[in-house]
DNA sequence: CACGAGACTTAGGATTGAGTAC
DNA sequence: GTACTCAATCCTAAGTCTCGTG
């Protein structure tokens, strides 16, 4: 864990002391080439003043008011008559043409201390941790405070038998995270996040271990010895020959300025050009490492996982509220070269090793703060209760705040995940509601009250993301709904929504734009006539680059959703039709006469419908073709042995007949698997199902379907799943009624 | 009251490792 | 046993949304 002979120092080190000098031109070139694929259409890098974001175009909408396909007057009427909500709905009268942006921002009130009262609880509870904390290490609290009315639905069956037989045998369990049934007791007041932590503090990265010597970098095909620090970052890049990346200018270009800054004075005189650094012998080094590291022998690899195991231990288990919980990345992220995706202007850029100097700890105030390596010390210690995050660093590449935090089978967690799906099913409750105002508003003589009803319409029905602004040189890119562009948008008063499609719909929008990753998401819908009408007077005498909804931005979407349901923001409309798509293709799909590989076929399929409505793709593997050969394969051969059974049969008698319908019957149904798992690959080529699955599905829906379909469980989640949804299991298998979103 | 910092959730790709085929 | 394959897990980037501040 020593860190101290780590060449990448960030501090003030003399690797430091050079900045950029000299190096104007190469920036130059960046901004002058276009450095992403061409093959993306969105990928061009036109530079675009960062301003133009802020200062929307104030466009006067008096003109185009009045063309919509109704005189917007009428309409006025309507709106007030609406409903009350909708705050001074006559002053808007003259607010027919837009002014900049008003914005009511005050929804200060926050729901800061509002709600409970649970205090003595709290309190109770706190002292007996405070005691906890003493010594932190290892100690049997497992059946803590008696609020193991049941057994535990430990994962575990050994574990419970263990318990019952002794209390010596914990020792074994006091590595592990204990299980915290929080959701049987009340919740803290909003805001303390809790009462007491301990941990031990993040696990930085190994320190560099320098090249053997017959291992040479080249420059100009001469081997050239490089000192440590330029040697580490020449290994950094030497792990991305075989990447896309080193065929992009932008990384390259950030690479060899961040690599110059780290050169002796001699080496950064030398290497001017990265075309002639050779980097193949030290691509070569990592190959065989990896390759020695697959071939050890099987001591030597459980030796490996015996000591992850160990660091697991240690930097693993946080102490919060006297439960022991697990910490999800408390490995330091390693010093490497920043892998931004899509065009991100940044990548290639080095990523500083992080020191103990650069971390700040986040533990109790009464608990032993985790000590830093030897002859280092952290940045700052503190004591904020009102954060989750136990050890937290500013990463050097965008300057954003990195957090260790804790694996989301924590309380702290789960208790979120819980919460963010009760806001789904309040949703739930009002969406039609909420679905008329927008359509009323669909009228609105306001502008921006039209664009926020249509976006509202679009995040609704496609399940877009809200879009909050960016910033062009800190990131690639990419739009969500509130930040589309008239570019991303096409409008066809009648057309085909699929290649294949008979027939033509009215009224067709077709969104073509990257989101989030640069993910492409492409999509043609028809829409109601009004909105129809309303984005191409949205799209109306503007440029590609314009934005669609120039009167619209996240935070007054945001507050506007407040004001109609408290909790309520964007993303919870992913969340809500998420899953209740997947209950109802559930309901749709499951057939209970079937057997278990049917229903959860069904289930995948449900769960791939939800994936496609969130535009969840991956990439096409590898080895998806040569895979998919081979199932073609298996079925012709298949199909053939059907055709003799079929033949058999035909020439059967008797009691051979029989058999043989069995056997053409049987094979016949192997077939259909087999042709339902193509079907099944194929449609899941570029969809990915894990993230909906782990975000955006309300556990409980899936849980109530295995228990109700006789499922295990396990078929569907696997045991980080179970481990993370804990709370949900337990409250599906111990309440007597179906769960219903 | 706009704006940036901060905190936290969501995301796809890379890596690992368990299961299966050979 | 070894090789291969794919699902599970790890990693960290990239979103969302809130809050404090000048």
């Amino acid at each position: 864990m020593s860190v101290v002979s780590s060449p990448l120092k960030n501090g003030n080190g003399a690797a430091m002391a050079f900045d950029s000098n000299g190096n104007d031109d190469i920036k130059r070139e960046v901004k002058e080439e276009t450095m992403s694929d061409d093959d993306v259409p969105w990928g061009e890098l036109v530079k675009r003043d960062k301003k133009d974001k802020k200062n929307k175009q104030k466009r006067n909408y008096n003109d185009e008011d009045g063309d919509g396909d109704e005189p917007v007057k009428k309409v006025s009427k309507k709106s007030s008559k609406l409903n009350g909500k909708r705050g001074s709905d006559d002053e808007s009268e003259d607010d027919y043409k837009p002014k900049s942006k008003k914005k009511t921002s005050s929804g200060k009130k926050r729901a800061r201390g509002s709600s409970s009262d649970e205090e003595e609880d709290d309190d109770e509870q706190m002292s007996e941790e405070l005691s906890d904390e003493e010594d932190f290490k290892p100690q049997k609290r497992k059946s803590k405070s008696g609020d193991k009315s049941k057994p535990s639905t430990s994962s575990s069956a050994k574990k419970e038998v263990k318990k019952e037989v002794t209390k010596k045998k914990v020792k074994k369990e006091e590595d592990v995270e204990d299980i915290w049934e929080w959701w049987k007791e009340d919740k803290k007041p909003d805001g303390v996040k809790w009462n007491t932590l301990s941990h031990m503090g993040p696990l930085f990265a190994a320190p560099y271990l320098p090249l053997p010597d017959h291992v040479n970098f080249k420059y100009n095909g001469e081997v050239m010895k490089l000192s440590l620090a330029a040697e580490e970052i020449a290994q950094f890049y030497a792990g991305v020959l075989d990447h896309e990346y080193s065929t992009k200018d932008a990384f390259n270009t950030n690479f060899m300025k961040d690599w110059r800054k780290y050169m002796s004075t001699k080496e950064r005189e030398r290497i001017v050009d990265l075309r002639k650094c050779d980097f193949r012998q030290i691509d070569t080094f990592q190959k065989e490492q990896r390759e020695i590291r697959k071939a050890m022998t099987k001591e030597e690899k459980l030796k490996i996982k015996e000591e992850k195991e160990g660091e697991m231990k240690i930097y693993g288990i946080a102490v919060i509220d006297g439960h022991r919980q697990k910490v999800a990345n408390f490995r330091i992220e390693p010093p490497g070269l920043f892998r931004g995706r899509g065009g991100h202007p940044k990548m290639g850029m080095l990523k500083k090793r992080i020191l103990p100097e650069d971390v700040i700890i986040n533990c109790g105030k009464s608990s032993e703060i985790p000590k830093p390596p030897p002859g280092h010390r952290w940045k700052e210690v503190r004591h904020d209760n009102t954060v989750t995050w136990l050890c937290s660093w500013t990463e050097g590449v965008l300057g954003q705040n990195k957090y260790i935090m804790l694996n989301p089978s924590s309380k702290i967690k789960g208790e979120k995940d819980y919460e963010k799906y009760e806001t789904a099913r309040r949703l739930k409750k009002i969406i039609g509601g909420i679905r008329d105002r927008y359509t009323e508003d669909f009228r609105s003589k306001e502008m921006r009250i039209r664009q926020r009803a249509v976006a509202l319409y679009f995040i609704d029905k496609l399940a877009l993301r809200a879009g909050n602004e960016k910033d062009v040189d800190e990131a690639a890119d990419t739009v969500g709904c509130c930040s589309l562009r008239v570019e991303h948008i096409k409008t066809f008063e009648k057309a085909k929504l699929n290649e294949g499609d008979k027939k033509e719909k009215e009224f067709v929008v077709e969104f073509d734009f990257p989101g989030k990753d640069s993910i492409r998401y492409y999509n043609r819908v028809a829409v109601e006539k009004r909105v129809f009408k309303n984005v191409k007077l949205f799209l109306e005498g503007k440029a590609p680059r314009d934005d669609l909804f120039d009167r619209l931005d996240t935070a007054s979407l945001n507050e506007h959703l407040r004001s109609l349901m408290p909790g309520l923001t964007v993303k919870v409309f992913r969340t809500y039709n998420a899953s209740i798509t997947l209950q109802d293709q559930l309901i749709k799909l499951t057939n209970p006469k079937d057997n278990v590989a049917a229903k959860i076929l069904a289930y995948n399929r449900a769960n791939r419908q939800v994936a496609i409505l969130c535009n969840h793709q991956r990439a096409v593997s590898k080895t998806f073709d040569a895979a998919m050969e081979k199932l073609e394969q298996k079925i012709k051969d298949k199909k053939k042995e059907v055709k003799a059974a079929e033949e058999a049969l035909k020439s059967a008698r008797g009691a051979e007949k029989e058999k043989a319908q069995k056997k053409y019957d049987r094979l016949k149904e192997q077939l259909k698997k087999l042709k339902i798992s193509r079907t099944d690959k194929d449609e899941n080529k570029q969809v990915a199902l894990g993230t909906s699955k782990l975000n955006y599905l309300d556990p409980r829906i899936t849980i109530q379907w295995a228990k109700k379909y006789d499922v295990p469980l396990e078929k569907v989640f696997t045991k980080t799943h179970r481990e993370k949804f804990r709370w949900a299991i337990d409250m599906v298998n111990t309440s007597d009624e179906e769960y219903v979103f």
